[in-house]
DNA sequence: CAAATTATGTCAACAAGGCTGACATATTTG
DNA sequence: CAAATATGTCAGCCTTGTTGACATAATTTG
């Protein structure tokens, strides 16, 4: 039966007005922002479920593509998760032939991470649909724009 | 112990080579959208921890805010998540006080859902830190620049 | 009006992927 | 040698997503 919380009538706690620009907030970034980076991973979670992997798998192979020989402290830093929440996914992609570990040439307490042909295609096609999205979403901004975009999301970025 | 699965020497399966631009893709913006997003739900997740709440409620608030009135089906339809994982989130939203749920005018069946002052208030809060972002983000920007800026998001957005 | 549809709620169960804290091992460094 | 470092691992917890089934009240339709 639906809940029984529901007022007939709103009451004085009740506020009926949208919450809008004139708020001094820029409430379309906001939103645009959100839907944008929704809509953006969408085709690659889509990609990864026929692989039984998921978003976490993705950042990982993409990362170690990007630096191929980072070691997992390096991972930590950039993905700013836990030992525990990467061991669980990078386990999965070691153990299924995407990514290869290397001691450390000079550090042998470090595992360096390499892709395999495997990683270094799926990383690929993760990649083309987003880099899709992107083109199509840049098509009539000259580099002058592109520019200003990628300031744009840059300064949105912590620095630390 | 660490894993024995690390090799000494990379084999002949192991990559060594960055992926990197040359190879047609724009990683470098498919990496600051991935930053950019990380950051920038950083600020309101801190806040809403003090709530005992998570970044689905985030959602719900926002939502409801700038659209009082909105049914059920709107906001499942602006999420794109199931029934169930609303539900949890938003009944802890009406039992805590951020959100009244009035009968539908015409139709009676219809919860349709506002915030109240306090939940009023929480939207704004959790929205500020996410507003100065961005105006930082857009400082020395001029307003043409800014325009390509919600085109090139915009575009990002999957068109039903 | 009876039947079908719609809007919503709810229950049980499951999975991914975050988290913490503690502890183990091998290796390097001071 | 002792301390610090890089990594792995165990147990357990939380949030937030999922599915599928079913219940209720209200509205719409034939």
């Amino acid at each position: 039966m639906p809940s029984d919380r529901a007022r007939k009538i709103p009451d004085a706690d009740t506020i009926t007005g949208p919450l809008s620009e004139s708020d001094g907030i820029d409430f379309e970034i906001i939103e645009m922002l959100y839907f944008a980076y929704r809509d953006f991973t969408s085709d690659p979670d889509a990609i990864l479920a026929k692989f039984g992997f998921g978003r976490a798998h993705h950042r990982v192979v993409h990362f170690v593509n990007r630096q191929p020989g980072m070691t997992v402290a390096d991972l930590l830093d950039t993905l700013r998760i836990t030992k525990q929440s990467l061991a669980r996914v990078l386990k999965q992609l070691v153990d299924s032939g995407y990514i290869h570990q290397v001691e450390g040439p000079n550090d042998r307490r470090q595992r360096r991470l390499y892709p395999t042909h495997k990683g270094r295609e799926l990383a690929l096609e993760l990649a083309r649909p987003q880099s899709r999205r992107i083109t199509e979403a840049l098509r009539g901004i000259d580099p002058e724009g592109q520019k200003l975009i990628r300031q744009f999301l840059q300064g949105l970025v912590d620095r630390d």
